[in-house]
DNA sequence: AGGATGACATTAC
DNA sequence: GGTAATGCCATCC
């Protein structure tokens, strides 16, 4: 795998819709491949224009890095976030994943079963 | 072959 | 409800 992995996460990443967001681990789960950590470094690894930003972690936060960007593009899509309870203005505005989560449709299930079908092809690479 | 790491997830306190 | 510790999966050293 390795590059196919990441070229079908970056495909699943592209194919939510803007105000949506999926985690990790159902990344990983609608891939059917690996594990959470798995999608994250494959999203790590993705190209420029990908939407990585849509993908957050399964309490709806993100690295603090990447938490800047993140969230003037939320700003931008008008993605579901919460306020925090109180605290002196800590900007820990994170996604909410309650209504944010995006549920893939039929339709989508099925370009998304293609696209891991793509991944979970042998081809021919691992043996030389 | 073995051990450590990582844009994580889940359970327990 | 939030924070802390442990476990999972796959790749890299």
């Amino acid at each position: 795998m390795r590059g196919d992995y990441v070229a079908a996460v970056c495909a699943v990443v592209a194919h939510i819709p803007p105000g949506r967001v999926l985690s990790y681990g159902d990344i990983a789960e609608l891939l059917e491949s690996g594990g959470p950590r798995q999608a994250g470094a494959a999203i790590g690894g993705a190209p420029a224009g990908t939407p990585w930003w849509r993908v957050v972690r399964a309490d709806g936060t993100l690295p603090p890095v990447l938490a800047g960007k993140a969230l003037s593009c939320y700003l931008a899509e008008g993605t579901a976030l919460v306020g925090v309870s109180g605290q002196d203005g800590a900007a820990v505005r994170r996604v909410d994943m309650r209504r944010a989560r995006w549920s893939p449709s039929d339709s989508e299930l099925i370009r998304l079963s293609a696209l891991r079908r793509e991944v979970s092809v042998p081809h021919d690479e691992v043996k030389a």
